[in-house]
DNA sequence: GGGAAAACTGTAAACCTTTACAGTTTTAGC
DNA sequence: GCTAAAACTGTAAAGGTTTACAGTTTTCCC
């Protein structure tokens, strides 16, 4: 085992010179650096990531909380922000929450308190006021991405807005009769967005002077086969059919399209889709879309709590409400045409 | 700040039986035990992690190399080991490789050796004899998932046989011109699965005693994109289109469905297509697949990897070679169907 | 060349736990 | 009730780094 003090000996210095070459610090010598740099080279020596975070209290390790893995959103949020933490030197340990609740009080109690983490990044997750006070106690910056957390800061796009766009871009092509199909409230871990996307829906209905039937609007739980099976209940009915649908969500989108094309519906001439969020397969399937750039949105949050971190005003680690608007697109495709003579 | 000694007073005990009693450690009377633990969790006691990890040398942290994160394989597999790693008390630090060669090296030499990990689970990943023995020496368990590593444990399917069972399902239906869109064998970062699954495809092609054109062969990078690229390639010219495709992944077959719709073909009547792994949205576009249930062959893994560490017989410590065979199922849908008369 | 200031370096304490070892109490058997 | 053994408990060292503080060397200016 080969440790501080081996390096010390051989570059013949003090640990504590070793220590402070090693991290960049001021006050060494350029030609004790270079001894402790060659002898450390020649060593392979690494420092001890424990014994680094005990003495600090820093750990260069940063807790990602998530809902779900494997599905695109999530993992495109992760990817950008591990790519963007490793460029920083950091480390990043994930937490997922599909165990449970008494697995998601585990996460939040025993794990993110173990003084493993210097800050924590949540995505599209709400945080109990427990929970949030449990972070908050510890001096722990926190970042919410895709979706605003309470007296914290958050990274996130205008759900409201996505959804007055998407909608109007229907408008705009002479549709009336226009069907939503949203996430439902029940899903515990979500945000607001089911419910922001919907009211963006809504307002743009209203401005158009257009009417809204209840049977236009369908839950479902972000997935493909959740929206095929609400665009097969949705448009089956020929009496109450839209001519449009927006679905909060592209892989929702793909199953509505594939669910309108097994009803006989040819799309976009009988019926246009548009998803959310710039799913890559969108674009074989030719889905008109709001993008909201996701692996950029995580490197961005990642950025924003390496700065915080390494601010060197100590105010700054204080956790309070903050809210950065991330823009959006509208990218229209072969999904969304204007609205035949029926 | 609240460590081991508040609660050794608040107990009125020592912190010796304080950490005994909290780690489930023999030699406390029943009564000592249930004072700290009432102590603790009054207190809100959690151990310091790096503390721990420096006296006892263990981190319980895992970390998992994988080249990406947001393409399905890779987020389905990493939400099996997260799942299964957590239930079982281990953390999972995350070291993706697609920032180039001096990131991976860093990765390697860097992040990995700091102490921080007590194993390494590396995901469809090739390690070079370096890498291999940086860890070997730490004497770090290694269990690699998707594909063998040479003088390691790994979990992998029958990828040659994959590529067997496939061709033969098409075989089987008539077709006698098959094509095959596989991996690049360029992409540093996999395995032999290209190179293994087209064995198998050339293996049951010769056992049928068929022909095989070397323009029914392509190379595409797993993506969607990719696949449809290489299969509009290969159906464009109606001279030597062949009649079924076998694809390497779900992700590409998927793109060669719609290059064949794109290219004015009907699947399944006028080609079929068969992919592989077993992608949720395979379902919904009735792709015909060869499904290595992804997320539990992750968990695997995982616990595969936790028996070693917690196992009492010290020599298990150390790797070797050894080859897990993991099943897979020949899926069935609506993307094959039996060779229509031309 | 002398002195003060600046720059560098080393010693040792601190970070918080686990655990070997020694010491104490309880149990069990006669 | 005594003794030996078993069970429990506490003290203190160890784990590997960072850093405050004190001590040493170098620099710079007159």
């Amino acid at each position: 085992m080969i440790g501080i003090v081996e390096v010390a000996e051989r570059a013949g210095v003090s640990t504590a010179t070793v220590s402070r070459a090693l991290n960049g610090k001021a006050h060494v010598s350029a030609r004790a650096r270079e001894k402790v740099l060659k002898a450390a080279a020649e060593l392979g020596y690494v420092a001890s990531s424990s014994a680094y975070t005990l003495a600090t209290g820093r750990s260069k390790n940063i807790g990602v909380v998530l809902p779900f893995i494997d599905r695109w959103f999530f993992s495109a949020v992760l990817e950008g922000i591990v790519n963007a933490l490793v460029a920083r030197g950091y480390d990043v340990t994930l937490y997922n929450l599909s165990g449970g609740a008494s697995h998601r009080k585990r996460v939040f109690e025993d794990l993110v308190l173990r003084k493993r983490v210097d800050g924590v990044l949540t995505v599209a997750l709400k945080l109990s006021e427990h929970e949030l006070k449990n972070l908050t106690e510890l001096q722990k910056p926190i970042v919410g991405i895709g979706g605003p957390i309470p007296g914290a800061r958050s990274l996130t796009i205008d759900d409201e807005g996505a959804g007055r766009l998407a909608t109007q871009h229907l408008i705009s092509l002479g549709h009336t009769e226009i069907g939503m199909i949203s996430g439902s409230p029940a899903t515990e871990m979500d945000f607001h967005q089911p419910y922001l996307r919907k009211t963006g829906y809504h307002e743009a209905l209203l401005d158009a002077n257009l009417d809204f039937h209840p049977q236009w609007m369908a839950e479902a739980d972000f997935t493909i086969a959740g929206g095929y099976h609400a665009a097969k209940q949705m448009l089956g009915d020929p009496r109450s059919a839209p001519t449009a649908i927006f679905c909060a969500s592209d892989e929702m989108g793909f199953g509505a399209i594939q669910a309108a094309r097994d009803l006989g519906y040819r799309v976009p001439q009988d019926i246009s889709v548009i998803g959310m969020d710039g799913h890559p397969m969108g674009m074989f399937y030719g889905l008109s879309t709001i993008d909201q750039s996701t692996t950029e949105q995580g490197a961005k949050g990642a950025n924003m709590i390496i700065d915080i971190l390494e601010s060197d005003d100590e105010k700054q680690l204080r956790n309070h409400q903050q809210l950065n608007i991330w823009p959006i697109d509208l990218i229209v495709r072969s999904s969304t045409a204007r609205r035949s003579a029926k």
